[in-house]
DNA sequence: CGAAGCGCTGAAAACGTTTGCAGATGGAGC
DNA sequence: GCTCCATCTGCAAACGTTTTCAGCGCTTCG
């Protein structure tokens, strides 16, 4: 019935003018509903194009005007669970509003130099970038603003720019708040990685982690900071070193959930109980939490990526009618808040010590 | 020192051309490496281009040549780990290679169509696209030999185009059989979906859950089978209804991993233990299955989605250069294996009653 | 010494859209 | 009947590459 099923071979703008007897600017500006068509032609010109099951070539189209219907996105890790959530969020957005999704993972900063030359601000790939978790220098703040590409962060705040964040550093300081008001002090970090850590996320929930300390007159110590790499595998190697302390932790604090996970992993592979010998507080509240029972920081990882993605949305949309308030930057700040399962409990008074 | 660091404005390569005092032929030909240009001529052409900060916009080269230097993925589930993982995998040999990747969330069969017309045969987006756990209808494959589209496939052998498998049906069997010789004999299924579900991954793997039980001369009752839509939620529900049952299963296998999680986790939840109670195997080997000391079926996941990808480009070079060999499809099929962890354990020979 | 071939270069025609501008048509107002 | 305007349409010039083809100057060979 109906028509035929074949899709066939891809026909040009130039065929299905013929067809429907105008002419290719008018075939163009039809199919795109723009005013000053006639009803009638408008209909001649639709009804042409499906019968030849044409598709405008986006390239040609992108050549002549400059956009490309495209938006890239930028993350450090695709394999971390955060990552592909705020992904898939904001891809659900995007391509509902017609545009695609380009990927570009970004592991080290020569990846983010190149990220940004090639792709944001030089190649014409996409209209905007959706940077997740990456903090920009300078240098490269000032590129993207004379550039004036359309950026959108998620994680880290740059004034120029459209973002959405949560307090990383409140955050972290409920976290392990938390701990302390369960009696713990001996209280270790995962998660937070010397030098110069192209990241500004860990360092907000670091000083998140200082601040609350302080507030119970304590000052971090070094050999109670471990880093994690932001994997299970990690959190479990630094919880292992942890635990061969002379006088191992009661307590953990880890800046996200799946290093959280590696850390449970370790405590139980070396005989211990959590939460009866070690708490541990996580960050993120991975899907896996609550499987896992873990005590961590929600945030709202879905949320996140829809939002941005619509900001960015708005932004293209301001910038294609030189509408400048929609231009300004838009920063939103979402509410995160623990969430208390089990694996933190009151410090039994019990001491570990090794050696 | 050297060079000024803003990046500037983007330039044409007719700039380029006017700056080394060449026609942009030469400029074309010069920056491409292409044979026919004097080395001397070469020399001055990058130097200009790099003066100048000259890249190519990609729109007008694919306009011009046809091609893209992009390939498509089309996944069912964005936030599945099992599919963030393949992604990311495939991912890094892509760019190594000078691809971009843009992503397509194909969640249900009108998505999978949208995909392929849209995109892959009439969408002049991507080179080639890799399907990631898709069953494609008669009439699909159709379309796509028509439109000579280069597809590669994870998850499903088509054919036509190159695939990277596993054999689902025969390790969902070894999965069952590890139960079965454990002495279990009432063994839940979790993650098959009744009615036509678009993927044909779960149909093999419940072949092999029927196929197994059939070796020990039983055949699988509905009523032990139940959707969890391939999600922790969904595994956890499955769980819950399977333990209201009369005579609730002593055993279990998930299709996925993270079902396996929930369906752990609702166990625990009903005050029974994992294995003790009841035995649960997964598949996947996800990065949380040895946090959870599950028993499952190890599947090569990064290394498919790497494979895959180095097909497409070999592919890809075979159809530029017209070599007919190198156009065929080939198929390979990789290696799973059992991993016994600490879910599975010897039928107890105590079952659980209701009611 | 002429022809042929080789290595290099440039002019110009694609590629398939969008869009500025001008022309055609027809109706309204005087 | 004429002008004016609004509405619709088409022509042609972009957009920035790649690629075909022809031409140029040299060498080589018969």
């Amino acid at each position: 019935m109906s028509s035929t099923r074949s899709i066939g071979q891809a026909s040009t703008i130039e065929e299905v003018a013929q067809l429907a007897k105008v002419s290719v600017a008018t075939v163009s500006r039809a199919l795109r509903n723009l005013p000053n068509v006639a009803e009638e032609t408008r209909k001649r010109v639709h009804l042409a194009a499906e019968q030849l099951n044409y598709r405008p070539d986006p390239n040609a189209s992108r050549l002549a005007t400059g956009r490309t219907q495209a938006i890239g996105m930028a993350v450090p890790m695709l394999g971390r669970w955060y990552f592909s959530a705020v992904v898939g969020a904001a891809h659900a957005v995007l391509v509902d509003e017609g545009y695609d999704l380009l990927l570009f993972g970004v592991a080290t900063p020569e990846d983010r130099g190149r990220f940004i030359t090639e792709w944001a601000v030089l190649g014409k790939r996409v209209d905007g970038v959706i940077l997740v978790d990456l903090k920009l220098d300078p240098n490269e703040l000032e590129d993207l603003a004379l550039a004036e590409a359309r950026v959108g962060t998620i994680g880290n705040m740059h004034s120029p720019f459209s973002s959405v964040t949560v307090d990383n550093r409140a955050a972290a300081a409920v976290a392990v708040r938390h701990l302390l008001n369960l009696g713990h002090r001996e209280i270790a970090l995962i998660g937070h990685q010397q030098g110069d850590w192209p990241f500004q996320v860990p360092n907000d929930r670091h000083d998140g982690y200082v601040d609350a300390l302080r507030e119970f007159g304590i000052t971090a110590r070094p050999e109670l900071q471990r880093a994690g790499g932001f994997e299970i595998e990690g959190g479990y190697d630094a919880m292992t070193d942890l635990l061969a302390l002379p006088k191992p932790p009661t307590a953990v604090f880890s800046m996200s959930d799946e290093m959280a996970f590696g850390a449970i992993k370790a405590i139980r592979d070396h005989g211990l109980r959590v939460p009866e010998d070690i708490s541990v507080v996580g960050f993120d509240d991975h899907e896996m939490a609550k499987v896992m029972d873990l005590t961590t920081i929600r945030q709202p990882v879905q949320e996140s990526g829809e939002l941005i993605a619509r900001q960015m949305i708005t932004t293209l949309k301001a910038a294609a009618t030189g509408d400048a308030v929609g231009l300004a930057p838009v920063h939103r700040q979402l509410r995160t808040h623990l969430v208390v399962r089990r694996t933190t409990a009151p410090f039994s008074g019990r001491r570990l010590r090794n050696g």
